[in-house]
RNA sequence: GGGCAGGUUCCCGAGCGGUCAAAGGGGACAGACUGUAAAUCUGUUGGCUCCGCCUUCGAAGGUUCGAAUCCUUCUCUGCCCA
């Protein structure tokens, strides 16, 4: 189900297959987050034409809105959202923790105990319940290519004790997920493969003792989950070095929420990471933020920026008002970015006109999409470390 | 010509004797965004030699210890009657 196709040399890189029944995945791919069965503000083809081979649903707000059911009844999400390539449907275990979180009420939205988790829905406050057993059989009628174990993303900044906890009972659901999803691997006449993921915080310990548990599991891959992945890279990359040796190199491995920068992806790709998803590319096109190539980025920088990891520019920014150039001119594989300038996107932004989103969006996503291409390319002619180097200077 | 309502900091708009450099929006400017409660959120938005001082609420004059707030005249805007 899943080959590896080359493999560097100069580190854990790998270029590799990932079968489904709705088509081959090329690795290390990013896919695009599209919570609600859509990547918002854009048409399928236009996600397509942006490079991408496999986009991610979600579990819990699907079942809010419009249930399991009524996909289900579609004969799954494809057919309804008219996506025929792969697809993969998060648990809804990134909600135990959102949810979770206080916001400025105070309030919880989410809780957890043996069992499962109760969560109050954000839409209209109406209480749900998600077991393992349920987050799969929701899956199932979701039909997703790939679905995901239901577990319980740790803080970045939990104590051991907590991650210890949290660690324990994602392994006790673990063990149920995959027990719920043999019961039925093929509910709309298509397989569906089923990811775990090792949780265990920062902690080295609890980390590779996770990696050890989920690895021992009849999972058809291996996700590396926690809130730390992607948001906190420094601890990303010590999580992956500590558990690399652990990993099974013949299942495909995915970091959950790693795409912010695209700097993060050269740090797990280099780590063998075949597999990574992030709302960020999206959500910061909506807020005007906009990928852009290393040397454009030098040229546009103001020098205030707060994030050392930053490559993209503000089009919201007045500096823009009456700039004529291309968007990134070092940056236009997508034909119809070349004749969108600067001026105009940020017209488009300022005067809150919807196009300026999703131009926007198409380009992010091609951004990252492409710089996948290439990494791929470099990783198949051994060159990956050199290209990287050529991204960081 | 007569009557009424009103002119507030970039805009709209609160304030109606001291706690007012003046609420709240909007705009502008900047920052954030990481398995999407996100076309969202945060900060700044008169000047300065910045724990304080100066200038500001249509204009001028006045009352008062003290006025954006009260009085007088002027001026402008809107509506109504001739």
């Amino acid at each position: 189900m899943f080959k590896i196709t080359s493999q560097s040399t100069q580190c854990l890189a790998r270029t590799g297959i990932l079968h489904t029944e709705h088509g081959d995945i090329e690795t290390p791919i990013f896919m695009p987050v599209g919570t609600k069965a859509t990547v918002k503000t854009l048409t399928n083809k236009e996600v397509k034409s942006a490079g991408a081979q496999i986009i991610l649903s979600n579990t819990y707000h699907l079942h809010l809105q419009p249930t399991e059911d009524i996909i289900a009844e579609f004969g799954g999400l494809h057919k309804f959202m008219d996506w025929d390539k792969p697809m993969l449907t998060d648990s809804g275990g990134f909600q135990v923790f959102s949810l979770g979180a206080q916001k400025k009420t105070g309030e919880k939205l989410s809780k957890i105990d043996e069992k499962g988790v109760t969560f109050r829905s954000h839409i209209d406050g109406s209480k749900h319940r998600f077991t393992p057993e349920e987050a799969i059989n929701i899956q199932h009628k979701i039909g997703a290519d790939i679905i995901m174990a239901f577990d319980e993303c740790t803080p970045d900044d939990a104590e051991e004790k907590y991650a210890i906890e949290a660690m324990e009972r994602t392994h006790r659901w673990a063990k149920r997920c995959i027990d719920e999803h043999k019961k039925n691997t093929n509910y709309h006449g298509y397989k569906q493969q089923l990811f775990g993921i090792i949780q265990g915080g920062n902690h080295e310990k609890l980390r590779k003792q996770s990696a050890e548990a989920i690895c021992a599991m009849d999972f058809d891959g291996i996700a590396i989950g926690g809130e730390s992945i992607g948001y906190n890279m420094e601890a990303t990359k010590n999580i992956l070095d500590w558990i690399n040796p652990i990993l099974p190199k013949d299942k495909p491995h995915y970091t959950m929420g790693v795409g912010f920068s695209p700097y993060d992806l050269f740090d797990v790709v280099e780590r063998g990471v075949d597999m990574f998803d992030c709302v960020a590319p999206t959500r910061m096109a909506r807020n005007g933020a906009i990928y852009v190539m290393p040397a454009t980025f030098q040229e546009l920088k103001s020098g205030n920026e707060k994030n050392p990891r930053k490559l993209w520019i503000d089009i919201k920014n007045a500096r823009y008002k009456n700039d004529h150039s291309p968007i990134d001119p070092r940056f236009t594989t997508l034909p119809e970015m070349k004749q969108y300038t600067r001026a105009y996107l940020h017209h488009l932004f300022k005067a809150d006109e919807i196009l300026g989103l999703r131009i926007a969006t198409l380009y992010n996503i091609h951004f990252l999409l492409f710089l996948m291409e290439q990494m791929r390319e470099a990783i198949r002619e051994d060159r990956f470390m050199e290209f990287k180097g050529e991204w960081m200077k």
